[in-house]
DNA sequence: TGTACATCAGTGAACGCGCGTTCACTGATGTAC
DNA sequence: TGTACATCAGTGAACGCGCGTTCACTGATGTAC
């Protein structure tokens, strides 16, 4: 209430402490998600950030509340993209770009697609996954009135193809694939519908 | 060597009581993996067929043998079916036929997708991954020769799109969704690719 | 600036749980006579 | 067809493991004076 140094009832803790090994966490478990995605283990993050157990739960009463953490940063990232990408000169281009970047982050975090697509625990989870549908939602408009994206298409389809992508070559080392798989989602995007015979 | 009544070496047990259990087994692997995944536990399936899990073991040393055991029979109707389609008239229709009945298997099936793609264990597993792709490659083939299908396109890269819709479409209880989304990477395989700017 | 103290964060052993897996034993089955 | 037996399958308690989670205690930090 009256100094401001952090002190924000629903921001960081303030002690610098406990900061750090908050960041420590988040580090960590970026870490161990992406290895072991998003089932990984709570004690192994904690391990990691050289914390004990305890410590993990003062921070993140559950797992969906670390996850969401972790997701955090890259949804600040893309929604920044995504705001630059909107004010672009291409729609389609725009929208191209953003789907891209929104497939390294999927795959970079197994947890990302799954948890924003369907059970996303808790309030927070949901709230990530509303601002990507968000972000999808405006490009994919954009690029439907002023670019050459089909006009029966929604963001959620848009966005489980692209999760699909993820998810399919998680495992995957030929770095090209996700791509290139992308790709064919894109010359879709922009097709017309096949006619029914 | 001199009856021939089951008593092939690799075939299934000769006891009936043997056989039994093993169907059990599978029946129940097959509900249970369907609906935890293909991570499910190997106590509740025993528990579900109403055996110990010694028996389990006796049948199938590893969780891999079992996911391949239960996947079996599904392969062998896309097996038929694949052969019914290589003869049918026409080539793009057959491909698309095909490619849905895979997709059913796939989200019938979580662990078809996961365990035909990457790390598919064992020797049996590479085998199923193996049909598959026979299955898809040979369906494709004839519809990029006889058909409209795009001639840059893999049936590797085909079967990732389509596992990956059923992953992204795993926990969604709208039935009609996978559908639309293979319909929509339908169109890119008979489009033709973007000229790119 | 220096000190005392209340507060808040960290610790890590411990718990209960379900997992995968084993193995000594029991029991059912198929076979040989 | 009926019986004896060897073989093979089933049983399920038990083990060790790592998991998620808790909590009584310790210690560091920020604040007030």
């Amino acid at each position: 209430m009256t100094n401001s140094q952090g002190r924000t009832p629903a921001g960081p803790p303030r002690r610098t402490d406990a900061r750090l090994n908050r960041e420590r966490l988040v580090a960590a478990a970026r870490e161990v998600f992406a290895e072991a995605g998003p089932g990984a283990s709570l004690n192994e993050i904690a391990r990691r950030a050289g914390v004990g157990p305890g410590t993990l739960y003062r921070h993140f009463p559950d797992r969906s509340a670390l996850l969401t953490a972790v997701l955090a940063d890259r949804i600040e990232t893309l929604g920044a993209q995504a705001e630059r990408l909107l004010v672009s000169e291409d729609a389609d281009d725009a929208l191209e770009r953003w789907l891209r970047a929104f497939l390294a982050h999927a795959r970079a975090n197994q947890g990302m697609g799954s948890a924003l697509l369907a059970d996303a625990a808790g309030e927070a989870g949901i709230d990530c996954h509303r601002r990507i549908l968000d972000m999808a939602t405006g490009l994919l408009a954009r690029a439907q009135q002023h670019g050459t994206a089909r006009a029966d298409l929604t963001a959620d389809d848009l966005l489980h193809l692209v999760v699909g992508i993820a998810l399919s070559t998680a495992q995957d080392e030929r770095t090209g694939r996700p791509g290139l798989l992308l790709g064919l989602v894109l010359d879709a995007v922009h097709g017309t519908p096949r006619r029914r015979a």
